[in-house]
DNA sequence: AGAAAGCTTAAAGTTACTTGAAGGTCAAGC
DNA sequence: GCTTGACCTTCAAGTAACTTTAAGCTTTCT
């Protein structure tokens, strides 16, 4: 855009920001703890305020965010400088990590949807005595073997 | 409960049984402050100690949490009678649940795979500049546009 | 006996936030 | 001019489900 228009420069405080992103006031303010977004404003009263630019990082951020990276992960790649062919590398290898990632989870959710679904038809009879607790305690001594168990706190 | 085999009746110390649940010991430690598994032992000196069946209730635990419950499920599932057919009601309603929950889990990640395949695929070539970025940024710009946030107010 | 292994508790760290308390700033209405 | 209400500020604590650390017992091996 070459025309100067007065929300080009910090023309958003943070509830506006937050609307156009995205993302919550607070955790606009928790980002820039973390050093994700910069300090912005705070000049004549203490309130942020932010650029279209700022915004449009808050937009990628929420991006990488929702491919379900860690915020480490978002900070490299926000600190990479995209003429470096050296940086390039570190993006795609970040990138593939994540593909790894992402596919190992779906492979473990897969089996469970599997698990549960033959779990749960074992009580579709309509008056029949349930058998589920007892079939999940089978599948757990039968289960011994011994992968690490793992959070599978599911955000977004 | 009829025959006096040792193991029976509270022969494993925590390491033991952290061991044979697959269950660390700091964790089984944090299910008994949960009110997850009964706090055992702690006579003569101040170990605890499980039997069989408590190991087998560990496993029980560790089966339901790697089908990705959460430990209120968990708790609540462990306290149901099964004899009890409201209980067993419980367990079909908290297992559809469950169910919905991952199949919802696991469309987002396939989604997640294939952007993520494709935002790699632009960067394949041996030479070239990387696009990653840039791409990256074009997408998030286009999300935000169209897409109602469900980030900013949801908890979850 | 002395060391290593294994147990104890309590507290703090982790991740990525959200929620709450207590208060400052600003535009509008009466 | 003053109050109301929306919006902003900081700092602290809460959340899930653990793990890690620190400091100190007990048991077991040599």
């Amino acid at each position: 855009m070459d025309t100067v228009n007065p929300q080009d420069l910090y023309g958003y405080r943070i509830g506006a920001a937050a609307q156009r992103s995205g993302i919550s006031a607070a955790n606009i303010r928790y980002y820039e703890k973390e050093g994700l977004v910069p300090a912005r404003g705070m000049g004549d009263n203490l309130y942020r305020s932010y650029s279209d630019a700022d915004i449009a990082q808050l937009r990628f951020i929420r991006r990488l965010r929702s491919l379900d990276m860690s915020l480490d992960e978002v900070r490299s790649l926000l600190h990479l400088d995209l003429r470096n062919k050296a940086d390039c590398q570190t993006a795609r290898d970040t990138l593939d990590g994540h593909i790894a990632h992402v596919q190992e989870r779906l492979k473990e959710l897969r089996g469970l949807e599997k698990e549960l679904a033959s779990l749960r038809a074992r009580c579709d009879g309509t008056g029949m005595q349930c058998h589920i607790i007892e079939a999940l305690h089978q599948q757990a001594d039968a289960a011994v073997t011994n992968k690490p168990l793992k959070r599978g706190a599911s955000h977004l």
